[in-house]
DNA sequence: TTGTGTTTTATTGCCTCC
DNA sequence: GGAGGCAATAAAACACAA
């Protein structure tokens, strides 16, 4: 580009020259005391936008006067389209042919990329932003369902509770906090386990599950996530493939995601905390299996 | 017709890279 | 230090409802 004396197009300039297009630099038009934007409107300067005929045609100059910026044809932004699609990016080899194919100046090629590039960016940040937010509202929704689930789970341990202890006034003279209580009679172990299994085993969590071939006891696997991994994108790398194009496509490197995509990290740590509290749960679980054996 | 919002073309200033 | 990219912005062109 032509930063530090930059480059413009003063097709005014080229009246009476029948091949050479006037390029002056913004120092010129700091110099003349004028600028592109606040040029007086008065001025007699020829249309940007021509084709290469007609561009120094002096007929067609007194037809546009005064001058005014110029949209581009529909075969000039077709062309220009299909250009892009191949490569977003203009050597300066292929602007230069571009122009020439076009009528129109290099300059005007390069600033029709970039505007392009920028039109491109923003549709593409608002279709990651889509994808994002689906992403997120279908991991709010699975959040939700397992808050529920939870809670219902929660007051089930509760009301089991009361009826042991219910029990076990009964029974006065048997501890129920034994937790070292003789080994159940396998049968009864197993549609205990089952029960408890069934209950803490819904969806996806991490079950609670007897240890087949040794003496009935509960053995508690470790939890590594409720949510299939596709829905972090971690690993597998597909849902989140938008942001990581954001990122490419930033090259920046100074925004790590969080302050734009927040509410999905706050989801994530709900989730941890959710885990957390299924383990609460198949603890009491543990706690309740050992009652009944005493029980029984 | 006119006011208003949107899109397109172009400039400016700053930054990075070589 | 020049070349080129990008963000921010201006302003003309355009679309459209009232």
């Amino acid at each position: 580009m032509e930063s530090g004396g930059r480059l413009f197009f003063d097709p005014s300039a080229c009246r009476g020259n029948n091949n050479m297009l006037f390029l002056g630099t913004t120092a010129d038009l700091a110099f003349r005391g004028r600028s592109i934007l606040s040029m007086d409107e008065s001025s007699k300067r020829r249309p940007f936008f021509s084709s290469p005929d007609d561009l120094f045609d002096d007929e067609y100059y007194e037809e546009q006067l005064p001058e005014k910026k110029r949209r581009l044809t529909s075969e000039q932004v077709n062309l220009l389209e299909k250009s892009f699609e191949e490569e977003n990016k203009l050597e300066p080899e292929r602007k230069t042919q571009l122009a020439k194919k076009l009528g129109l100046q290099p300059r005007q090629v390069a600033v029709w990329f970039q505007n392009r590039r920028a039109r491109w960016k923003t549709k593409q940040l608002e279709r990651d932003y889509d994808v994002l937010k689906a992403s997120y509202d279908s991991l709010l929704s699975t959040y939700d369902s397992i808050v529920k689930e939870n809670e219902k789970l929660k007051s089930e341990v509760v009301s089991l509770n009361e009826k042991l202890q219910l029990q076990a006034k009964d029974m006065p003279g048997e501890p129920i906090s034994d937790n070292k209580a003789e080994p159940l009679p396998v049968e009864i172990a197993q549609i205990i386990s089952m029960k408890v299994e069934d209950r803490l085993s819904t969806g996806s969590v991490g079950s609670a599950v007897v240890d087949e071939g040794s003496s009935p006891q509960l053995v508690v696997e470790s939890v590594d996530s409720y949510f299939p991994a596709e829905n972090y994108g971690g690993n597998s790398g597909n849902s989140m493939a938008p942001i990581e194009r954001v990122q490419s496509e930033e090259e920046d490197g100074s925004d790590d995601g969080r302050s734009i995509f927040s509410d999905v990290f706050v989801a994530a740590e709900a989730e941890q905390q959710n885990q957390e509290e299924g383990e609460v749960l198949r603890w009491w679980g543990n706690i309740m299996l050992n009652n009944a054996a005493v029980l029984f």
